[in-house]
DNA sequence: CGGGCCACCTGGCGGC
DNA sequence: TGCCGCCAGGTGGCCC
């Protein structure tokens, strides 16, 4: 489920309900995600009281008082986190992690596929290595996206899914902001022009902002801590949306090609 | 080294 | 009904 928007969404359901709690207890139900769990996991993080719950790309970082390490939490393909009071004892299937608080409420962490993991980063304002800048920042701007994409050789969908580039872009939103800047993903960054690249930084950035407003998209998993959905997929104007008429155009049918083993939903028409 | 491809997992869906 | 293949919001590692 999570690209930016859906983690900004958990992140400030997090920050409104469990900032300035202390975790009680910590029980796992298995040892790994797709990476081990860190030992001594459990006992790291009780009595710990949180401080703040903060987003880069698609990673959430909870940020403790006191010396302590920060827990770093990424949601892979179909990671969620639901936070249920006491009486809610419903473990769905793949509940992994089981987080309780000091007002008895329970974060559970959820996820079938298990490409989703947990981390301490015992350095303080480590940065993450290898992420680019934030999308929604004046970091990221078309002057910065033309320089990087000048030495690329791939497509310009691959580079901006490269969380190198810049962090917190999906399948989804790419497609969705190229649709908006009337540039097709197959094309080469190379080619890609000053106004090019001004359209599609502007395209990426109202993509976003309008999904976050949204809550995210919610398509097969819910999303938000409490279980509800996002609203942004009704929204989509090309992803999922094959053989449907294109709604700029209104003539072609969205198109859907295999690019690099993930699909590219487009106008053949609009986006060139 | 850059870029393409596969693997990692489970579940849901459509087709036969 | 049942089985099979394919697909899915991500990304680290391997190979050329």
């Amino acid at each position: 489920m999570p690209e930016l928007p859906e983690v900004e969404t958990i992140r400030r359901g997090l920050e409104q309900t469990i900032v300035g709690r202390t975790i009680e207890k910590v029980v796992l139900h298995r040892s790994s995600l797709r990476f081990p769990f860190p030992h001594h996991f459990e006992k790291t993080l009780e009595n710990l009281k949180i401080q703040s719950v903060s987003r880069q790309g698609k990673h959430l970082l909870v940020d403790f008082e006191g010396p302590a390490p920060s827990l770093l939490i990424h949601l892979g393909m179909s990671g969620k986190v639901r936070l249920t009071s006491s009486a809610e004892i419903t473990h769905e299937p793949h509940t992994h992690v089981d987080i309780l608080f000091d007002d008895k409420k329970h974060l559970y962490y959820i996820d079938p596929r298990r490409f989703g993991f947990m981390r301490l980063m015992h350095h303080k304002h480590e940065r993450l290595e290898n992420l680019g800048p934030e999308p929604l920042t004046d970091d990221f701007n078309s002057g910065y996206l033309r320089k990087k994409l000048t030495s690329k050789q791939s497509p310009i969908k691959s580079v901006l899914l490269d969380q190198s580039i810049v962090a917190g872009l999906g399948n989804i939103y790419v497609l969705e902001a190229l649709f908006r800047a009337e540039i097709s993903p197959f094309r080469l960054s190379q080619s890609m022009d000053d106004p090019a690249c001004e359209r599609l930084v502007d395209a990426i950035k109202e993509v976003l902002e309008e999904a976050v407003c949204q809550g995210g998209s919610t398509l097969k998993d819910y999303k938000g801590i409490y279980g509800d959905g996002g609203y942004f997929q009704h929204g989509f104007s090309v992803y999922n949306r094959a053989g449907l008429p294109c709604n700029r155009c209104k003539e072609y049918l969205i198109l859907c090609h295999k690019q690099s083993g993930r699909s590219s939903y487009y106008c053949g028409h609009c986006q060139a």
